[in-house]
DNA sequence: CCTGCCGCCTGCGCGC
DNA sequence: TGCGCGCAGGCGGCAG
């Protein structure tokens, strides 16, 4: 589940292996990777050969390839998105999943290949589930206008804390609505939502229209605090699915405090972790330290599933 | 304009 | 043992 720190690990993972590179070749193995790729997969293929990337950039979770051109390589890891350097270990196939030489000796995640004219390693992105993608940004270099509606996150030297607390109590809408809403603040996913109002002690159904701006100001820094500790160790790794471009893992899953914790004991005053239901997906948080908003028809949001 | 819900995907684990 | 289903969840598109 790339979020900010996962992504800006594979960001710099990229930037030691892509900068200064001339593409060669491109091969897309799956039409559904480069969906978002107005040409479709022939002219994703046909448009970056000859392009040297300069640097690669990113914006919450979404990165691009700048090129020397001017234009852009534009990738978003989705769910499960992966970016490998060719040669470092891959997953193993799962039983039975290799019908031919080919398959096996070619990962069934494997979506895009690049290979480049040094003769160095290739660069592969995999992806299980296909939620990310990639395509080409013609003139985006600095800022791909497909991205331009996304704000800016927490690491940005322009981030404005002071912006974005103004822009989370402008919404009328609960606050982790809020912080997953990339046009708000970028970079926080469910996970780093749930830690950032643990931390925080704000509960996730709270209403942003009446937060105060320290109550705001509190949930940013605590968002912007976990996500820079997350980084600082390789990002939160469950399993496979998250590793870097050299197919590592991340540790902070050890540092988690509320996500994935149901049950367990807050480690601030032992009450059990409980998970809710919300916006179709889990919230993970203390029941003593996080109180649900109790306006009027007071009721803890317990719509869909549980 | 704004908010919130749906659909897109695959693989794993659980219960019957 | 095998099958079906819940669940993981970011994001674009669109309905209201």
């Amino acid at each position: 589940m790339p979020e900010l720190p996962e992504v800006e690990v594979v960001r710099r993972g990229l930037t030691t292996h892509l900068v200064d590179r001339r593409i060669a070749e491109v091969e897309v193995y799956h039409d559904r990777a480069v969906r978002r790729h107005a040409g479709g997969a022939a002219d994703f293929r046909a448009v970056l050969p000859g392009h040297s990337i300069t640097a690669v950039r990113r914006r919450g979770k979404y990165l691009w390839w700048a090129l020397d051109d001017g234009d852009a390589v534009i990738a978003h890891l989705g769910m499960s998105g992966q970016f490998r350097v060719n040669g470092s270990p891959t997953p193993p196939l799962p039983p039975g999943e290799a019908t031919s030489v080919t398959e096996a000796i070619r990962h069934p995640h494997l979506r895009i290949r690049f290979t480049f004219d040094d003769g160095g390693p290739d660069v592969d992105f995999l992806d299980q589930r296909t939620f990310g993608g990639m395509s080409f940004a013609p003139g985006g270099a600095d800022l791909p206008q497909e991205i331009a509606h996304i704000a800016r996150d927490p690491l940005d030297p322009d981030f404005s804390l002071v912006a974005a607390v103004a822009a989370i109590r402008h919404k009328h809408t609960e606050i982790k609505r809020a912080l997953l809403d990339q046009t708000v603040v970028s970079g926080i996913g469910n996970i780093y939502a749930d830690e950032a109002l643990w931390r925080a002690k704000v509960h996730y159904a709270r209403p942003t229209a009446s937060m105060t701006r320290p109550v705001a100001t509190a949930v940013l820094t605590a968002a912007t605090e976990v996500m820079t500790q997350a980084l600082a160790v390789g990002g939160t790794s469950f399993d496979a699915l998250y590793v870097n471009v050299n197919g590592e893992s991340g540790y902070f899953d050890r540092s988690l405090n509320a996500y994935g914790q149901q049950d367990r004991p807050c480690p601030r005053c032992g009450t059990p972790i409980r998970r809710d239901a919300f916006m179709n997906r889990s919230s993970f948080f203390c029941p003593h330290c996080q109180r649900p908003p109790r306006t009027h028809a007071s009721r803890p949001a317990r719509a869909g599933r549980t």
